[in-house]
RNA sequence: GGUGGAGUGGCCGAGAGGCGAGGCAACGGACUGCAAAUCCGUGUACACGGGUUCAAAUCCCGUCUCCACCUCCA
């Protein structure tokens, strides 16, 4: 089986046929660096990681471009308020983001192109458009640029919306549009922002509609035509139905699929920056393993949405740490083994990138596994390792990965020293259960349980390990 | 007004005409000095009302509820 995806486009499963044979090139819309980010913003991160990851597994050379959007209302608005330069504003929410992608072992795209640095490509694409006819600078001399959507039939394509059917913006401000639903590709300089902010045109000075900036970018790293263009599902309409509009009319075949996932609600609403019901990213990591977050995020399908709540998160630590003893168990037993996928779990990812059920394989693969384990099959135990960490690995949560370690020598040599300490302690539990002093034993094995560390007796020996559950909040 | 999505067992979360995905929790059992971990077992769920069919959570018609988008949003 090939890989399928959903398209939004044409909202159907299709059979995925990339532009150039063995190479796919994605462009996903990054963030408007205006504030932090939260779990919805990250997990379109996740979720394209994943799709990267299993594309690249499926060997496939795989290109990632991804914007930062460092220009908007909102950031010259809060950026005003708490008196500091947009660029300086713009750049500390950047570098959050960067944060936010290293805390959940998202890899860095292979570009991240800054709208601010793409003027000219933007320049060159409104004059296409208004010698095609789509374009024109709005008649107030306010030095706006707006695409002219009638002048588009194709409009409405990607959302299936009809034009004459769009709800006419009530109380939009029609400043010199022809019609109410153009929307800007340039807006110009307004007297009380920033001369920074704008720069020199021929309709003149201003800065970049943030439509125009994607279409520019996604031109100029990946071509005319590329494969996947992705985003969250609330950009559909109107963002790269915009884009679409724009690119197709400046005669560019633009995207062959459009990959939409969904969002992350809090309380059965959508979480976001306006509603302020966020749960940040810099926050959750702090209460819950970086990584049991991750696979909160990747594990439901993502075109269904994901209600965040400490239960879940909760039960995806719970389950996580299962995964992970079996294979330090399995480690310990077995060795290192080289990675695998099973077929049930490459069949599952390649149809739309089918999550749930490949997580199901994983659990299926780490029950045998641990079958395997208490049956002492060290043949089949090192298969069933292999295989959950190539799944692990496809889904980005193999804790050998680098991103996910943390602390340096000092730390090591910390740990030596706990190890040793409780290696002592547990000798004198095991000296007490031989005497069959348990009540000795028992005290020695609360007092570390007090300390989160857990005993457990394997016909090895006892083992230890610290308690994963999340801090109280 | 237009467009799209959702309602599944205690909870989370898949599936999309026929053999009860999976996880978490709970209970019973095996193992253990007792635990922990692990394994085995235990559930007759698909918003509601009709209809089609040998067979419907899945298709059709109707109803209700919720969410989102058409204005900045991952």
């Amino acid at each position: 089986m090939t890989f399928r995806l959903y398209d939004t486009a044409t909202r159907a499963v299709r059979d995925f046929v990339p532009v150039e044979p063995g190479k796919v090139s994605i462009y996903h819309c990054g963030l408007t660096v205006q504030s932090a980010p939260h779990l919805g913003h990250i997990r379109k991160e996740v979720v394209f990681d994943v799709l990267r990851r299993w594309l690249t597994r499926s060997g496939y050379d795989v290109t990632v471009i991804a914007n930062v959007t460092d220009i908007d209302d909102k950031i010259l608005a809060k950026s005003a308020e708490a008196g500091v330069p947009w660029f300086v504003h713009a750049y500390t929410f950047e570098r959050e983001l960067h944060d936010a992608y290293a805390a959940l072992g998202c890899e860095p795209p292979s570009y991240e192109p800054r709208a601010t640095g793409h003027i000219p490509e933007m320049l060159e694409l409104i004059k296409i458009l208004i010698e095609r006819g789509h374009a024109y600078p709005a008649p107030d001399g306010s030095g706006d640029v707006y695409f002219d959507v009638l002048s588009w039939p194709a409009y409405g394509v990607l959302s299936g919306q009809r034009v004459d059917e769009m709800e006419p913006a009530a109380d939009a401000d029609p400043r010199g549009k022809r019609d109410p639903r153009d929307f800007a590709l340039w807006k110009g300089h307004k007297p009380d922002e920033p001369l920074t902010a704008s720069w020199a045109t021929p309709w003149g000075r201003g800065r970049p509609g943030w439509h125009l900036e994607c279409s520019a970018m996604a031109g100029k790293y990946l071509g005319d035509e590329f494969d996947i263009h992705g985003g969250g599902i609330d950009l559909r309409v109107p963002h790269h139905e915009n884009e679409l509009a724009q690119s197709a009319a400046a005669g560019r075949a633009f995207a062959r699929y459009w990959m939409h996932n969904a969002w992350v609600t809090a309380a059965g609403e959508k979480m976001s920056k306006s509603l302020g019901n966020g749960a940040l990213v810099s926050e959750v990591t702090k209460r819950y393993p970086p990584r049991a977050v991750r696979f909160y995020l990747a594990a439901p399908h993502y075109r269904s949405a994901i209600e965040f709540s400490d239960d879940s998160l909760t039960e995806a630590t719970a389950a996580l740490s299962r995964i992970d003893s079996f294979v330090a168990r399995a480690v310990d037993a077995a060795g290192e083994t080289p990675d695998t996928v099973p077929v049930e779990f490459v069949d599952a990812m390649d149809d739309d990138l089918g999550t749930p059920s490949a997580v199901a394989v994983l659990y299926s693969a780490v029950r045998e596994g641990n079958v395997a384990l208490d049956a002492g099959d060290l043949d089949r135990v090192a298969v069933h390792l292999g295989a959950v960490r190539g799944m692990l690995d496809t889904l980005g949560l193999d804790d050998r990965d680098p991103g996910w370690q943390r602390g340096g020598s000092q730390e090591d040599q910390l740990g030596a020293v706990v190890d040793g300490l409780i290696a002592e302690l547990l000798k004198q539990r095991s000296d007490a259960r031989q005497r069959k002093d348990y009540s000795a034993a028992d005290a020695i094995r609360a007092s570390l349980a007090q300390l989160g560390v857990e005993i457990a007796d394997t016909p090895q020996g006892p083992k230890w390990s610290l308690r994963t559950e999340h801090q109280a909040s």
